[in-house]
DNA sequence: TCAAGACTGCAAGATAACTTGCAAGAAAAT
DNA sequence: ATTTTCTTGCAAGTTATCTTGCAGTCTTGA
């Protein structure tokens, strides 16, 4: 049974300090699941005493089982997102065409545990605030490299992508400056040609990010921003790139709405100066 | 900074314990933000004290500094939900990636209302069987035809990506013939030459496969073949190649099967031979 | 081969967090 | 008005979690 219901069924039943509790968990659910009791207490102005009693009063054997239930019900970890892997594994699909759609929303529900929105939105303003993206996949990911190029120059950018040829990508490689940025994309193992793709950012200036599996925290040399989360299918086996596909939309789209937002500024900034003159 | 960042950046002055704790706390980053030392440590398969040290290693005062840290970057703070499509969907998760993640998820458990196994099956086994597979993906298209014959060439299959360019993809179709097939994508509308592309396959005998998006059944002239499923995102708006995609993956998989199915009737057939002349 | 340094588990001690007995004050009942 | 009951803060005690000194073992360097 969720949480809040089984409050709000004993709601007639609390003292005025446990409705200030229950008022501020319901506020708040993952800062009180986060929290201590003596957090809690002081935000609602009662004794931690209280708060501990109120778990007791609810049913809980503590108040650490109470807010162990606060997490399960609010805060998305591998655990919460097995459930819903089982409610879809439940419904016991054994067609490819199934199999896949499950494993592929099953990777993407986990997508927010590895990438948060705020580097999303950081990555997605560097790439709009360069001069130029070099955009680099090598095997399968040069899947991803044309479809961020085409994304990216729907915004008007400059944006090229880099040959995977070794003598071709030196040659590209000599045009970068330090206001562009290069964006590569590493899966099972860093790609050929990116060590020395790096390397050469590095020295010119440019900045670097990459768009990887579950290894990419481990790279080296080590990029200046990564984007990791485990891709769905076996390690040693097939994997899709459905979910680096789903943070480069993410990319396309924050950079967007990034666009739009320095388009509202302008906008404003010219009304301003509209009425200064007028 | 990111605290991935910052633990990749001391990766390669890092114990072996130390690794392994990264490994974990990479792995499954917000059950390290809610649990404890020894949590950890247990998962890691080393002793709490060591996690306790990388934390002061890794700059922090203390190991709630360091998870405190984690939480930060790992928990969204803005809380409504429960279960991941709750949480994806309700939440002021307005982030853009965990909309599209949950988008992407909804679209993908629906795809077998539109494209059946059956469907799958056919389909692979009619390209695996072809003499050559024939390519056709125009703009974004352009991708996902890339990523097929990339895949389909992994199987040893005779591949030929079409050219986009009128003139070329005509010299191109000179060379189609009747054991072929020609894999096409549709989305919004249909691609340019597509007409062309289907009444010449039609002339000369060749089937024609189309992946598309909703508006798939409504294409003139009909195609051979049709696996049409709607794509997540606005209709007007900003689309994904997520479901295609899927799709795609979900006949190189089933291809994949035919073609072992193939290799073990064979055996079967040697072995018969075998015991006959034995 | 030996010594020095590094790593890490153990365990004692420290700190943080929680629980509960007690009591003061407020509210309700008589 | 008085008594009884309830609420909740205080603080002592308990439990959970973390830190650090120590020592054994392994690795590295001379």
């Amino acid at each position: 049974m969720s949480l809040i219901k089984k409050i709000s069924e004993q709601v007639t039943a609390l003292t005025p300090g446990e409705r200030r509790l229950v008022e501020n968990v319901i506020e708040s659910p993952t800062s009180a699941a986060l929290g201590t009791a003596g957090e809690l207490a002081k935000a609602a102005g009662v004794h931690e005493a209280t708060a501990s009693r109120l778990a007791k009063k609810l049913g809980f054997d503590s108040y650490a089982a109470f807010r162990d239930a606060l997490r399960d019900e609010f805060i998305a970890t591998q655990e919460t997102a097995t459930r819903f892997e089982k409610t879809i594994a439940e419904t016991g699909t054994d067609t490819v065409l199934g199999k896949l759609a499950m494993e592929e929303a099953q990777a993407l529900s986990h997508i927010e545990e590895f990438i948060s929105p705020a580097q999303i939105n950081e990555i997605a303003d560097l790439m709009m605030q360069a001069k130029r993206v070099f955009i680099y996949g090598y095997g399968n990911a040069e899947v991803l490299a044309l479809m961020m190029v085409k994304r990216l120059r729907r915004f008007g950018k400059d944006v090229q992508q880099l040959d995977t040829d070794p003598r071709g990508l030196a040659e590209q490689m000599l045009g970068l400056e330090t206001d562009d940025v290069v964006l590569s994309f590493a899966f099972r193992r860093p790609p050929r040609g990116y060590a020395a793709l790096i390397d050469t950012a590095r020295e010119i200036g440019a900045k670097t990010i990459i768009i990887s599996g579950k290894s990419g925290a481990l790279l080296a040399p080590r990029p200046d921003h990564i984007l990791a989360a485990p891709r769905s299918g076996d390690q040693d086996a097939f994997q899709t790139l459905t979910v680096p596909m789903t943070v480069c939309n993410a990319l396309i789209i924050a950079a967007g709405l990034t666009a739009k937002e320095a388009s509202l500024r302008k906008l404003d900034r010219l009304g301003k100066l509209i009425e200064r003159f007028d």
